[in-house]
DNA sequence: ACTCTCTGAACTGTCGACAGTCGGTGGTCG
DNA sequence: CGACCACCGACTGTCGACAGTTCAGAGAGT
């Protein structure tokens, strides 16, 4: 049941349903529209979007392999619920990622990449004057995603981007995400600066700082209503400077 | 269209058809009863295995998002191929998990835990004796995913397990996958003790090395005739003594 | 009033069928 | 003899429908 209605549901047409049905539905969970742990019903979510129930299931599947969604038999497909414990699993395996990306990029970290990076810094730094809160953070995420595009392992991309559906997922729970937006660009600086001394501790203690302050940021902001307390590998962060 | 005959197809019934499904296709394309590239037909696979459509698409679907399919729009689904820097790629996101699993997991390793893997060790060790060849690979996946699972991070064990798909893949893909499993089997006593130590950079160093075996063991085992070299991060590993 | 049972509505899992598209084949033209 | 084009078969994408199951609520019994 959606607990607020869903965006206009407009509706679909042609082909390539699946994809359409899931863009459809990833934006809708994101923007929280369905509230984590409904269910949703494929023959409302079918007529709703006004195609049938085959391009609605292959969609959920999809989204099931993303983490947004999960399947229980013969009830359907819910929503996913975030708690504590789950927020730290998210934020544990991105550190695992971006670790291994900045330690693989620093070996063939160039000129090209210092500008790609920088000039995403600085498009970061100037969507920061303004409010619109959704491109901050998909320009943060992108800042992320182009190291792991220039990293050069195909799968680790992949998996960083499956993972992002649920980062996006994390950072909408809370209002204190969208706090303090030059700072928070401004704290990407460090990791370029990182990845061009070539030095792989200096990058893991870089990337284990920023890591460990948007993952304080989001646990924080969740209001500490948290599962069990665990101790972030590598560098801990406590500090209130960014989020991504 | 199937290299050697699929395995019986044998008619599957009741519900949770497409988990069928999708395990069949699994391990028929594991076991290279269908090759790589080829495309497989929807309606060939529903006819084989006495099955609609719809369960064999879903079933695609969650192949598609393992890795060990790739569907091209109108044109339906083909069997991964992997080249050269696939395996590359492969073996080095499996570094990047395991590096990480080893770390949670050194900080938090008891007596039990290392009861628990060291009994798995045993196991692989009697199996090693013995010649079916795919219960040695079991063993040996299994001694590291009861890694990850005691690891304490439900998402990165995921990954692995989606990961693992993949690697059974790469496996498959050479006879010397084979050899010298005694000696395979003993190659994780290292890691154990590694973890036993509680020192993070003897970890890191055991699991750079047996990871760096393994990808070399595969990659070798390919012939060389694979894309561009890379080298892997961390210590390089060019010896023949093990394969996980 | 509370609990248990039964009934029925709604939903999921699955199926067969239709429409549009892609690739190959045969024929025709230059 | 070679290249281009129309036709045809097969397949994918999508749809509506049926069967079994689950869940909620009404009703009977205690």
């Amino acid at each position: 049941m959606p607990t607020d209605s869903p965006p206009a549901a407009p509706r679909l047409q042609q082909t390539n349903l699946v994809e359409q049905v899931a863009d459809y539905l990833t934006e809708a969970i994101i923007a929280r529209h369905f509230a984590p742990g409904v269910r949703l019903s494929e023959v409302q979510l079918s007529r709703d979007l006004g195609v049938s129930r085959a391009p609605v299931r292959e969609a959920a599947r999809l989204l099931e392999s993303r983490g947004l969604l999960i399947s229980r038999p013969r009830k359907g497909f819910f929503v996913r619920e975030l708690n504590g414990d789950d927020l730290a699993d998210v934020f544990d395996l991105r550190l695992c990622y971006e670790r291994h990306a900045f330690e693989l990029l620093a070996v063939r970290f160039d000129e090209a990449a210092h500008a790609q990076l920088s000039q995403q810094v600085e498009t970061m730094c100037e969507l920061a004057k303004g409010s619109d809160d959704g491109r901050k953070i998909e320009a943060d995420l992108r800042f992320h995603r182009l190291v792991f595009d220039m990293a050069g392992n195909r799968r680790l991309l992949k998996a960083f981007d499956d993972l992002s559906h649920e980062l996006r997922l994390c950072m909408a729970l809370n209002e204190r995400t969208h706090a303090e937006p030059g700072r928070i660009a401004a704290n990407h600086w460090p990791l370029i600066e990182a990845l061009a001394s070539g030095k792989a501790q200096r990058c893991r203690e870089a990337v284990d700082y920023h890591i460990g302050v948007a993952r304080d940021y989001v646990i924080q902001g969740l209001g500490g209503a948290s599962g069990t307390e665990r101790p972030m590998s590598g560098a801990g962060a406590t500090s209130e400077e960014g989020r991504c």
